[in-house]
DNA sequence: GGAATGCTTTGACCCAGATCAATTGAGACA
DNA sequence: TGTCTCAATTGATCTGGGTCAAAGCATTCC
């Protein structure tokens, strides 16, 4: 895959993720303070970004593509422990050391703080503060309800439940609606998929084709797919008809 | 079981969760705004504090005893998401559904604050949010933790993680410590432990006789642990040998 | 075109953990 | 002392998803 030069917002008035990352309620001084100490980073599909146990010197946004975050035991074992969209804060003020592996899984486009100015930044600016507890406080509930999808549901279910995270997260920024339809590609290969369902990369293919061969999905290629009935699909995942999940 | 009448701390100066809780870093101020809208409350061992979807009035921290965070499903299927222990905080300033069933494991008590004043508070005293946000960013490290248990580890590697947790934990406030050996009661059923590890409780039963049999821990009766050597049993949690775990 | 590479699908078989069922043990209570 | 209840153990059997193995299908690169 070629990796193109990928589009940086000029400023921040023109960022597609102005409205929803941790700089979301920021005011026009906060902006400006921001804009003194941030700068953009791509990462090409594939790179990985941090590695776990290294020092980390600089958090920052997701501006576009998708990462993962992934745990690793010795003997190899891999569990992704987040799926990282743009708008998405990667980085933990207050410590140093990286928890998990960052990886790209697209090319990906970050806006970047190094860690000390922002922090100082932070304790100044309530705004920043606080958008970042929110952030982190919805993204301890998707942590919960994912330990709900891997402690509790079977793999028809987990795969049901990836998707239609999937296709509301996508729907939420990038949505293609085809008469009452959602259609996206995939982010992930089926190795990814199982990573991060806590299944083999072979299950996942089966069940990818058994919701195919019932019409729960449409498959176009490996990646694309169509979603003809999001309430069918909610009902595979085993979740509440009128929508267990939190926004 | 008689439900004993708890002790209550006198004040914030007594308190045995002063230093850890939300409230670690208020200086005397804040301290006193924080008396003046807190009020304790007790729940004897099996009762439900919060229901999952009723509306939150208040907010608060466990001062002593056990709560769970659990999650079901309309089929009755349950996982467990959180396990609170003294100087953990209840509830989601700045929404107003419980998102959880939090059910009393062991009698409790409670320091509780009405949910819009201390939201007030929040906003004018910063060492109260920045607190919060350093125990949701531990508890978020700890959710993506038990993640990988859950999605990747064996039955047996699952009861080897709870008991290492918990004598971790119970180590931090209520040691135990015979001669290098770590001794606690398990504040959780078979049950309550199987929904944690998303397992049957008639298999983390036969995994405790197990690890029993094997020498890994010393049980007498059903509830009172030994752990003769913490790096055995850490082993068998599949943990690096240097602790794979924060903190 | 042909070979190499990487992702994906599909099949055959197996096993860890679920399910179903019976039994044990420890209070609580009358 | 017997019986009720509720947690826990243990056994027998079943099965969903893992493991191992072999193709299938695009892309890219000679």
């Amino acid at each position: 895959m070629i990796a193109l030069k990928q589009p940086v917002p000029s400023n921040c008035g023109d960022c597609p993720i102005r409205n929803r990352a941790v700089c979301a309620h920021c005011d026009h001084d906060e902006l400006v303070a921001l804009e003194e100490i941030k700068y953009y980073r791509s990462f090409e599909a594939g790179q990985t970004i941090i590695w776990s146990g290294d020092k980390m010197n600089f958090v920052g946004s997701v501006v576009s593509g998708i990462a993962t975050l992934t745990q690793t035991m010795e003997d190899g074992r891999t569990q992704m422990v987040g799926l990282l969209l743009p708008s998405d804060f990667v980085g933990r003020p207050g410590r140093d050391g990286a928890a998990y592996d960052v990886v790209a899984t697209t090319d990906i486009v970050m806006c970047c703080f190094r860690k000390a100015p922002f922090e100082e930044l932070m304790s100044k600016t309530p705004h920043i503060a606080h958008r970042l507890l929110q952030m982190t406080l919805d993204e301890l509930d998707a942590a919960r309800e994912w330990m709900l999808v891997l402690g509790r549901k079977t793999a028809r279910e987990k795969i049901a439940s990836l998707l239609s995270i999937i296709a509301r997260r996508d729907a939420s920024l990038a949505a293609t609606t085809s008469g009452g339809g959602k259609v996206f590609d995939l982010p992930l290969t089926r190795e990814a998929m199982a990573d991060y369902l806590g299944l083999t990369l072979e299950t996942v293919s089966r069940q990818m084709s058994a919701l195919k061969k019932d019409g729960v999905i449409l498959l176009e290629g490996k990646r694309h797919v169509t979603i003809p009935d999001m309430q069918r699909l909610l009902e595979e995942a085993g979740d509440d008809s009128d929508g267990g999940f939190l926004t």
